[in-house]
DNA sequence: ATCGTTTATCGCCGATGAACGATGAAGCAT
DNA sequence: ATGCTTCATCGTTCATCGGCGATAAACGAT
């Protein structure tokens, strides 16, 4: 539980920035398809994602540092390769949280959800 | 001579096209923000949520339309005001669109590791 | 030491986002 | 009609994203 200071009112909250941030993560294709890859094989190299996806190298890295960045996946140096694996953690962490503001904030809208309808 | 022909698998399916569009919207600290202002006062009008949130008229106006854009409010016009309100339906989805793929992209690397009870 | 592989980073570009002020349309009140 | 309020949109400025090629570092292998 925290409390909200009203005092400010532009309602930005550290947690909403950590949240948005990690959406921000989520919010593109192919890095939801980079997620499926490491879901599928856990600890990929790069390699494998570019295989994958059909990007470029580069582009790949770029996405895969998006991800690192916001704490979404892991990563492990191993040889001269690189392990990616996902954050089961954080992933459901961010699943929860988004979840969690759509029930707070729907059931505050009109006292349940299953808008109207009628 | 790349082949950019791996359009078989995780290239760009239409699904994660519209989901990462949505959770773009929800990327935003400011439109956190105005969510919670829906929910708290349902069919808020543009000039409540500008007093709440600290911003000027013109980029609350912005931030509304990226979240209609997206489908995750609704708009009502009346008389010289707008009403806005959340569409509890598309925010629902969203949140289970997410976690579904958490779910299935964890599931898949490591059997489910368990959820942060939060 | 040299080569080949894998990766991260840099530089570049066009495109988009975020924020603002200013302007004009739409509606209510007098 | 005049004025006031509310709102969306336009235009501008600055920053960041998304994509790529090129390059250099790290490492294994020869």
């Amino acid at each position: 539980m925290k409390h909200h200071s009203a005092a400010r009112s532009t309602c930005s909250d550290p947690d909403d920035q950590l949240l948005a941030r990690q959406l921000a993560a989520l919010s593109h294709p192919a890095r939801l398809a980079l997620l499926r890859c490491l879901g599928e094989r856990d600890a990929c190299c790069v390699k494998d994602l570019v295989g994958r996806v059909g990007l470029a190298q580069s582009t790949v890295s770029q996405h895969i540092r998006t991800l690192l960045d916001a704490g979404l996946v892991t990563y492990t140096p191993d040889r001269q390769a690189s392990r990616y694996s996902l954050n089961s953690e954080a992933l459901s962490a961010v699943a929860g949280s988004l979840d969690q503001i759509v029930q707070s904030v729907c059931s505050g809208c009109c006292g349940g959800k299953g808008r109207t309808g009628t």
